[in-house]
DNA sequence: ATCGGCTCGCGCAA
DNA sequence: TGCGCGAAGCCGAT
């Protein structure tokens, strides 16, 4: 068997100039939401077993987060529950703090003289400014491990990349060092009793959260799950994924973004299984390219520019020839509520839509053509965008990720894409229609399944 | 079915 | 300074 890898230190960075304290180890749990295949999990570990003390997961609750929904709140916290569990079965006790990360964590640091905190890694702007929060208000130690991607974001790279061309030599370059399997976490002590159980159902009830959106039925969340749905899908599916994962009805897609959103699977973990199964060399590297490659660069886009979530995030040259079509005559221009509704005139729309608020899921093919179309009935490219932004956190289990703020961008600002021919509105922003969807798959049958699906949940 | 052109700018070669 | 080429396409020509 493969020798178990160590921690990479350059995985880790310090958030503070303090030295380690004698006390007891905190790993504030946040965006790696799981047990198993987790750096910054496995560097708390290692430092806990290094000082002689024990350890504890904190997970810090701010009563609302970027607008998400109780949807995602309920995928969240059943898979928390999880990681709860299994942590207890390692003896880690695990807390909630219910609160501004910026202030409860610190505190909590404090009433349990913690000798380190460790953090894992999020480039988005509310979490990093959490973290600018709890730095000077700890009195030990505090670490950043960038757990969820495979080459630590701030090594990738030292700036913006422009294309997938330009990061995917970078990746690659330290892709064998950093590609590789993970140890079990151990620990050597233990404290003397665990503390009662989280109240996760009394918890919901505090969050001042849309509780209207439903929860989704059919996608059990939890690493357990996730570790079924990564089996099942490189064991089968993967073999066709090259060929196949444009088409909405085949399957072959992996199905596995919510579970790598909320850090319920490690893209790491997932990337290796997948690179060393008995698909061919096609499906493989089609696979990674998507988990590794084009993930990271989504990173890499929130980590360099703070406007990620905004119209004026895009590239000069997409921002020039979109406002230089913003006055083009539109077929249509719908409500946000309309869109919302999924009350436009194109069936195939509306299907993708129906799919996105039924599921939480919409297809990665569909979500480029669910978006160029809302650039394409609203009536400004910067309101597109934040139509498409909005709807997208509200619905998509993968919502508020780098993932999804970096599709809307490609679809609708031209990120990391190039100019194509010019045409109304799009100006030279990459265009499709219905008639592309129409040579790639069965369109009425995906209009029907999806049809199909909303009928469904109405009984 | 397959192919070239569309259009911009990065990064590398020179 | 020049040149090749690129996150998932479209369209018309063959």
């Amino acid at each position: 068997m493969s020798l178990t890898p160590a921690i990479d230190e350059r995985r880790v960075r310090r958030l503070n100039q303090i030295e380690d304290q004698h006390g007891t180890v905190i790993y504030w749990m946040s965006r790696d939401q799981r047990v198993r295949h987790n750096w910054a999990l496995l560097f708390a570990c290692r430092k806990a077993n290094q000082l002689g003390q024990p350890l504890e997961v904190v997970f810090t609750l701010a009563p609302g987060f970027l607008g998400a929904p109780m949807r995602h709140y309920d995928f969240m916290f059943r898979g928390l529950r999880e990681v709860e569990r299994d942590l207890r079965e390692l003896g880690v006790p695990m807390t909630l703090l219910y609160g501004e990360p910026g202030e409860t964590l610190p505190e909590y640091a404090a009433s349990r003289n913690a000798g380190a905190v460790i953090a894992d890694f999020s480039p988005l702007k509310l979490v990093r400014g959490w973290k600018q929060e709890v730095a000077p208000r700890l009195s030990c130690a505090f670490y950043e491990v960038d757990a969820h991607n495979i080459v630590p974001c701030w090594l990738a790279s030292p700036k913006q990349e422009y294309a997938a061309r330009t990061i995917r030599p970078k990746l690659n370059a330290l892709r064998e060092e950093f590609l590789t399997d993970f140890p079990e976490p151990e620990l050597r002590y233990q404290p003397d009793k665990l503390p009662p159980p989280v109240e996760w159902d009394e918890v919901k009830t505090l969050l001042k959260v849309d509780r209207s959106i439903k929860a989704v039925q059919d996608l059990e969340p939890g690493e357990a799950a996730a570790e079924l749905r990564l089996r099942d899908f490189v064991d089968g599916r993967l073999s066709r994924y090259a060929d196949e994962r444009n088409d909405p009805n085949s399957g072959a897609v992996s199905g596995l973004s919510p579970y790598l959103h909320f850090g319920q699977l490690s893209a790491q973990h997932a990337a290796f299984e997948a690179a060393r199964s008995k698909a061919s060399e096609a499906n493989r590297e089609a696979f990674v390219e998507e988990l590794f490659i084009r993930r990271e660069l989504s990173e890499n886009y929130c980590y360099y520019n703070d406007q990620y979530d905004a119209f004026d995030g895009i590239p000069e040259w997409a921002k020039k020839t979109l406002l230089g079509h913003a006055d083009d005559r539109r077929d249509a221009i719908y409500t946000p509520e309309q869109f919302e509704r999924a009350q436009t005139h194109d069936p195939l729309w509306n299907a993708a839509q129906t799919q996105l608020l039924e599921t939480g899921v919409i297809h990665g093919y569909m979500r480029m053509y669910w978006a160029k179309k809302i650039l394409e009935w609203s009536a400004t490219p910067a309101a597109a965008f934040d139509i498409a932004l909005m709807l997208n956190d509200r619905y998509a289990l993968d919502g508020r990720d780098p993932n999804g703020y970096v599709g809307v961008a490609w679809s609708i600002g031209g990120l990391h894409d190039r100019p194509w021919v010019e045409r109304p509105i799009y100006g030279t922003i990459r265009y499709m229609n219905a008639n592309g969807c129409k040579r790639k798959f069965d369109v009425p049958r995906y209009i029907a399944e999806m049809s199909g699906s909303s009928q469904a949940t109405l009984f």
